[in-house]
This record gives structure tokens, C-alpha cells and sequence, in this order.
DNA sequence: ACCACATTTCATTTTTTCTTGAAAAGACTG
DNA sequence: CAGTCTTTTCAAGAAAAAATGAAATGTGGT
């Protein structure tokens, strides 16, 4: 779009100006809401810069718009996207005539929290169940009063996972209607 | 427990063998498994540690024992104490002619659950809803074909902000059984 | 009130995570 | 199939988060 060569002071001006971000306040308290949230899904800013944007975006929107808007670097941007993708947060539509791939953000929220859910929480409840079953068994090796507190930790660890294992179903029905 | 003063080298590996951290293998599992899931919570690893070690343990445990086991820092230590203190998570309790306190970890698991809802989930959820409103101000100084899917997307956004305010309560209440 | 021990605080260092941008790879067009 | 545009990858740099440990503060015993 722009030359990277030696240019004048006033063309580096005019350059600075048009690559300025211009958001608008929509876009900008849209932006902020998904790093909000998808920080506590532990995703790094940029990905909530580029969801944010797109959320509100009334047109797909292709990466190197996402990057002059967001003033974001190349790198960030496609990662951000193919981690949306994989996510299904985010999906490509067919523009004709069109060379770059133009993204929309997908209007599913649950997707992120299921997807949560099925990948971070579920698997560790799952090796949690096997480090339970493991610490049982080794119990059995401790004297009668070392046992007494660890054993009943145990179980409350024991009643806790059934607990979580039984919300989880639930909850992953609710969300997706 | 130990003098700080000028000591033989031999005195310097005694000492070394005696502050090795001598964990157990139950400790191990409960340690990791807790590293693991506070992390979720976005809390470091040396809280994680701290509190797997309370929670198998048959005894209360002073701070340097703690020190001394787990191997980490004073600062560390003392830190994620009282983070744990303020959560609940973790008392001192009252042992006849102890100096230092001893601390005993909660069993009430559910309150991690309970308090990262109530500490990070809810006030976001409070400020999204703020952010809502205003961004459905904003649609109105749109064109009518730019407002069209913005608006779409705001709606959805108050959908799915309601439908996580709706089960909030619920799943807070099942947690605190 | 003093002293020794215990705990907290916080500036610094270390570690981890995120971002950048150049180079490589891929894809479309004439 | 050559040239150009687009996207991905990844090594290096920047930023953020966590750990360290020494100094400051707090606490209880005598």
C-alpha cells in the first residue's frame, strides 16, 4: 500500500495520518469488552482486539484492514485469526471477485465458553480423576493418624470432581440453547 | 530452626540436606493438581503450591516449613499466604504455645469456583451490561444499512449477557450445595 | 522497653508470555 | 509458469507477570 523507501517529512505525516487507527466508539467499547472477557479465557489482547472489531464490523473485514485499524503487526493478526478459526469464533465468507480472505466474527458467544469448557476444564478433571484414584492408593501406605486428615481431603476432592462432572453436561446444554 | 552464623562446610551440607524439599509423592500429586487448576483462575504457580501441600497435609504447617518444602521464597510464600487467607481458602489456627501461626487449608474447594465468579466473572458481566447500553446509543447515529448488523450484534451480545446473568445465580447456589 | 523471632513489603531479577517484522511458503492471475 | 499479492511462520525483541531476598515492620516474651 505504501512505499517502506525514504520519504519526505510532510509525506510521513500524511502516511502517519492515514494509518492512524480509526475506530469508532462503537468499535472501541466492542474491542474493549473481548479483551475483558477473553483474557479470563487466557487469550492475549490482540485476539480480542481483532474478535472485538470484527463483532460490530458491518461489512467482512480482511487482515490488512484489521491491521491498520487495530495497529497491530502482520504476525499478531494472523495468528489471532487462525486461533479464532480453529475456535470457530470467526469464519471466512465468499466475496466475489475478492483476493484477500475477508473475515466475519461469528455471532455464537457460547463458543467461547464451551469451548472452554471442552478444552481446558474437561481434561483437567480428567487427569484430576486419575490423580485422585492414584492418591488413594497411596494412602494406604501412611500410619493410621497420617491417614485420618490426607483420607478425608481426598474424598472431599472425590466430592468435589463428582460435583463439577455433574454440572458440566448441564451447563454445556444450557449454553447451546 | 537453624543459625544463620559462620558454619563448617560440613554444617553447610548437613544443612543443605536438611532444607532439600522432601515431598512426598501424595504431596507431589496434590501439588500439581491444584497448580493446575489455579492456574485457570489466573493465580501463580506458587499459590498452587502452597495450597496442594496444606491440603494433604495431616498437620498444620508453619510458614517456613512450607518454605523449607515446597522450596520457594519468603516473599513468595508470605504473598500467596495471604492471598489465600483473603480467599477463604486457607486459616491459621490456634496451637498452645506456637509462635509462628500455622496454617490449615479450607476444604470448601467450591470456594474458588464461588469467588472467581463473584470477583471476576459478575463485575465484568456488571461493566459489559454498561457497555451495552451504550453502544446501543451509539447504533442510533448510524446509517440505516451500516446500523443493520451491528445492531444484530448487540442484540446478541444482551442475549447472551442475560443468558449468563440467568445461570449465574443457579450455578452459584448448586456450588455452595 | 528490649530483644529475638516472624511476617510483610517492595525494588530488583528472572521467567514467561506476547508482539514484531522479515523471510518463507502459498495462492492467484495473466 | 513467472510475477505479484497474500498469508504463515518463527527468531528476536518487548512487555507483563512472578519470584527473590533484603530491609522494614510487626509481635510476643521476659
Amino acid at each position: 500500500m505504501f512505499s517502506k523507501l525514504p520519504m519526505s517529512a510532510l509525506a510521513e505525516k500524511v502516511e502517519r495520518f492515514a494509518t492512524t487507527p480509526t475506530l469508532s466508539a462503537l468499535e472501541i467499547e466492542s474491542i474493549e469488552m473481548f479483551i475483558n472477557f477473553l483474557r479470563l479465557l487466557g487469550w492475549p489482547k490482540s485476539v480480542g482486539e481483532i474478535y472485538g472489531l470484527l463483532f460490530v464490523s458491518a461489512h467482512p473485514l480482511a487482515m490488512d484492514e484489521i491491521i491498520t485499524r487495530t495497529d497491530m503487526s502482520l504476525g499478531a493478526a494472523s495468528q489471532g485469526l487462525k486461533l479464532l478459526r480453529e475456535f470457530g469464533a470467526v469464519r471466512t465468507v465468499y466475496l466475489p471477485g475478492a483476493r484477500k480472505d475477508h473475515y466475519v466474527a461469528s455471532g455464537e458467544l457460547s463458543r467461547f465458553a464451551t469451548s472452554y469448557i471442552e478444552e481446558e476444564l474437561l481434561p483437567r478433571m480428567r487427569t484430576a480423576q486419575e490423580r485422585i484414584q492414584r492418591m488413594e492408593k497411596m494412602l494406604h501406605s501412611l500410619s493410621e493418624t497420617d491417614r485420618q486428615l490426607p483420607a478425608e481431603r481426598v474424598d472431599r476432592l472425590k466430592y468435589w470432581l463428582g460435583k463439577g462432572q455433574k454440572v458440566m453436561p448441564w451447563l454445556l446444554r444450557f449454553l447451546k440453547l
